[in-house]
DNA sequence: CATGAATGAGGTTTCATTCAT
DNA sequence: AATGAATGAAACCTCATTCAT
């Protein structure tokens, strides 16, 4: 599942010893930077998302900015990167917890892995799922769907759980429909509506339920 | 189903005898600047919606959006109002149209219904399904899911298709993934892939079968 | 004491016997518009009169508003000829009712006269007073006291009053001294200062004192 | 007579070794735009201090205006201190070198003192004379009279130059009478009327009289 | 005469990015 | 490497005035 250092323009070149070595500051300041960022994102949108602002935030002169990422659409490519990564880890450490494997169980498991990363990250909820009108956002948004949908494809397919050959397009599809599910089940508050989230895995599951083995 | 004149900050005053009465220039002047939105957030997303940019595309005076729009929140509202109206009366007219009433019937219709306003105005699709960063908008799809899902309800229940007590979030979650469909389905090109709406029309049509009497 | 058609770019051109005539109908309406500038510059000032809000106020068209002003500047000066004009009414015949004439009871009665038309017309304090940045009014208002001045002068002399020559210039600081006092007086509130207006008279009174036959 | 470094957006944070350092080049663009905005004010008055004009007076780009001003008002109020603190320097060097001290001394050397400023600083007319509509001036300029007056107040008591308690009220009445002494003098041309400026130094003189010990 | 409609000109402010140091 | 300063471009909106009817 990629490692995705993607939107990351800057180039780790190290040069000496020192207390603090050059890589390990500039790693500092990177994260900074994207805290803040996820922190104005979340909590005023993605629309605030100005350069001053997250300057301010990080308490880093804007053009510092420029140092560790090449322009602004980088830093929010960075920032959804950073989530979708822990996303992707959350989503194969339960896949490898579980103990009866069947396609029910792994449509469970895979959202209950979302909602586990939407109440650590909630920034992720609004870049992901309110942000999708910035066009940078929406592409890596659907290039990231894909991707979930085909690894799990993979993975049910390689566990022997479909019956025949399921076309990517219905996994694509039901992952887009969770995704809207969490969108809906997290719209009121970043808690997210739990009750929904049941409903959206017995959707899900029953949708694809003609085709588990 | 209100009428929905809102956003429309010209009201229709006068009217006299003349060739070209004023009150029909002033109509197709409104809708030759929200055509020209239309396109715009059509090609470039709702962002690319600025005042120069739709009236550059109209081919009219910034200064002469203000004569019929409040502000430019305004025109947005207003180019939403037209498409939802659109698909309200298409949605009521098929409604009325279905043989055999049946909760899947019920929901193969209604779906059915949407694809026909997409396919005459496929800038719905946009503002609809990717403007939703937009404050104004956000909050209006959000009322305008709502009051589909309440409307389809009552008529559910009118027509005595289910066996209980169907809470309104149920109906909603219906509605929303419906979209979502569209949205996947209608992402590629603007014709819309059909094979999805199919498979969409299945899942949702099974979420709700429980509920059917 | 000048008759004052300045500013007023309208022509009465009056053409047949009707209920209400053309010219009497004008008059009001230019009594309409003139009434809610005042009002405006009073609760705004100066610079919140705007053709649309005196149209707004004076419930009449914006486009109207040029069939009786030429522009708006016209309508500034259109105002302050109307207080001006009262001004003077007042003066003449507060002097005209003088008992026993002396300087210091000229210098009394006529700020005296002119306290009576503030509180008639608060919208002349505005415009008088806070109003000077505006070129015209500026303009207007200099040549005012010029005027006033010039007059209060001839009175007196005619009235033998005076000693000797007494430049113009004397009469103009007075004058405007008084205006001053006005000002400071009716900062606060525009019920006015009286302690304050009391001060200023006994300034004014002494400072043409040597000038006393 | 506070320092006043108000309405100056712009703080001096570090220095350097430099042929024309950081600190020293950003004050004299700030003296450059302060200049332009002066001329401005005083050619075309107040209400010509658009962002526009001072950029182009200034040759500075209009964005630049706002590395150095946090808005035009900014601007407006900065220009202000500027003179006003001139003002009161020089105010307080020449009450020092009285040599008699009297209350007709004191009106004379402050009055004095401030044609001096009037004529190293020509917008200072302008800006504090004519350029009260401006609200923010309106309010800095009353704030300004008002600490004048109380400055002199205090140094006459201080001086035991007054037989009794003197009410703030007419020290502030005296100050802004005076004002308008000069702004009748300084109306015609900028060398200011002196034959008007010695009238009115005999008339808050006369007016003050009574006060003196 | 009256006026709805139209508009060129201009207003202030913010933005992302680059540059000189 | 770091950053204060600089800025072209663009954002939305309002204004006074004119014109066609």
């Amino acid at each position: 599942m990629l490692e995705g250092n993607r939107g990351t323009g800057v180039a780790a070149r190290r040069s000496a010893t020192r207390r603090v070595p050059r890589q390990e500051r500039s790693r500092r300041r990177v994260e900074q930077i994207l805290d803040a960022a996820s922190r104005l994102v979340l909590e005023r949108g993605v629309d605030a998302l100005t350069t001053r602002a997250i300057a301010e935030a990080a308490d880093v002169p804007v053009a510092s900015l420029y140092q560790y990422f090449h322009d602004k659409e980088d830093i929010l490519l960075a920032l959804v990167e950073r989530d979708r990564a822990e996303m992707d880890e959350q989503l194969l450490a339960d896949l490898a917890g579980i103990d009866e494997l069947s396609l029910p169980a792994l449509v469970e498991t895979a959202m209950r892995a979302f909602t586990k990363v939407y109440a650590r990250r909630p920034a992720f909820v609004e870049i992901w799922l309110r942000g999708r009108d910035n066009p940078a956002i929406r592409e890596r948004g659907r290039e990231h769907s894909v991707e979930i949908a085909s690894n799990l494809l993979q993975f049910a397919e390689a566990a022997g759980l479909l019956s025949h050959d399921v076309p990517p397009k219905i996994a694509l599809l039901a992952v887009e429909v969770g995704e809207r599910v969490f969108q809906l089940a997290y719209a009121q508050d970043l808690e997210g509506d739990q009750e929904l989230v049941e409903e959206g895995i017995r959707m899900v599951s029953g949708y694809l339920a003609p085709y588990s083995r």
